[in-house]
This record gives C-alpha cells, sequence and structure tokens, in this order.
DNA sequence: GCCAACGTTGGC
DNA sequence: GCCAACGTTGGC
C-alpha cells in the first residue's frame, strides 16, 4: 500500500500547530471514540497528515508525519483501548484551507471531515490530499 | 435489545 | 449561546 492521507483535529486552546514546531514531535494523545481509534491503528510510519485547528481558526494549517506507528495512550487509563502515534511537523501550509473553503469546493463533500463532523481523525484521499495541497498554495480561503 | 436521557464535540 | 450529530448510559 502506498502512503495514507490523515486529517487530526486539535482546538488550538488545547495543543496548537505551533505548539508542535516548537516541540518537534509529540504524541497525538486523548483520541476516546473508536472510530478515531481504528484510524490511528491504521496509521503507518511515513503517512502524512493535515493538522486541523478546530473550534477556533477552522482550518487546515499545516502537515505532518506520522512518525511512529499505534502504542497505548500514556494518558489512558492501563488497559483501555486507546492509542496513540507520534508525530512531527513537516511544514506549515502556504496559506491555511479554511473549513469554508473545504465545503465551498464540492470535490472535498465526501470529505471525513465533512460528512462526520465530529470526527477527530479522519482519513483523506489522496485527490482530496492533492486538492488541498493545490488551494494551501493559491488561496487564504 | 430498544430507546429515552444525557453528555460532548464542534460549527454557526 | 444554540443546536445538530452522535456516542454512551441506564431503565425496562
Amino acid at each position: 500500500m502506498g502512503k495514507q492521507y490523515w486529517l487530526m483535529k486539535s482546538e488550538p486552546d488545547a495543543y496548537a500547530w505551533g505548539q508542535l514546531v516548537k516541540d518537534g514531535t509529540g504524541i497525538w494523545d486523548g483520541v476516546r471514540n473508536h472510530t478515531a481509534k481504528l484510524n490511528l491503528m491504521a496509521m503507518k510510519k511515513g503517512d502524512e497528515a493535515l493538522f486541523y485547528h478546530s473550534n477556533i481558526g477552522k482550518e487546515c494549517v499545516g502537515i505532518m508525519e506520522i512518525t511512529e506507528e499505534s502504542f497505548p495512550d500514556p494518558t489512558a487509563e492501563e488497559g483501555s483501548p486507546w492509542v496513540v502515534v507520534r508525530v512531527a511537523p513537516v511544514r506549515a501550509l502556504t496559506h491555511p484551507v479554511t473549513l469554508a473553503a473545504i465545503k465551498a469546493e464540492p470535490r472535498l463533500a465526501d470529505m471525513d471531515l465533512i460528512r462526520q463532523s465530529r470526527l477527530s481523525v479522519g482519513r483523506v484521499t489522496p485527490t482530496e490530499w492533492q486538492l488541498i495541497l493545490k488551494m494551501s498554495e493559491t488561496a487564504a480561503g
């Protein structure tokens, strides 16, 4: 299988893109939803993910790489099913791609982000990924 | 196993 | 602040 693409949400109040850049690497902890967990478990080292700021900003702001595949979430109770992956920032998007811009693009209407708005870790198809990156080069949203 | 009540997420 | 979506809990 080729590289897979993902979108991961964080409220910037809790953990922002800038913090990940500052930290250099981080674990994506706190996921407590089974669908999101399955996505974390499906991630492979070298996959790439969009960092999305939920609530404040509501936009994709950067690209991360998965640097370590899923392992138990140290912030969860022992024996619980929750997992984390390790991520590292790759680069900021030239311009953030806003939720409004994604909603305005019919070719992105099937994204997990749109169809299942509460899902914090979603899949992005290669086609969707290329389109979002292209949008990030040309517009601020 | 069904469903009402309730809590959380996240957009508006 | 409100509400829709959706997950969880608990009564039956």
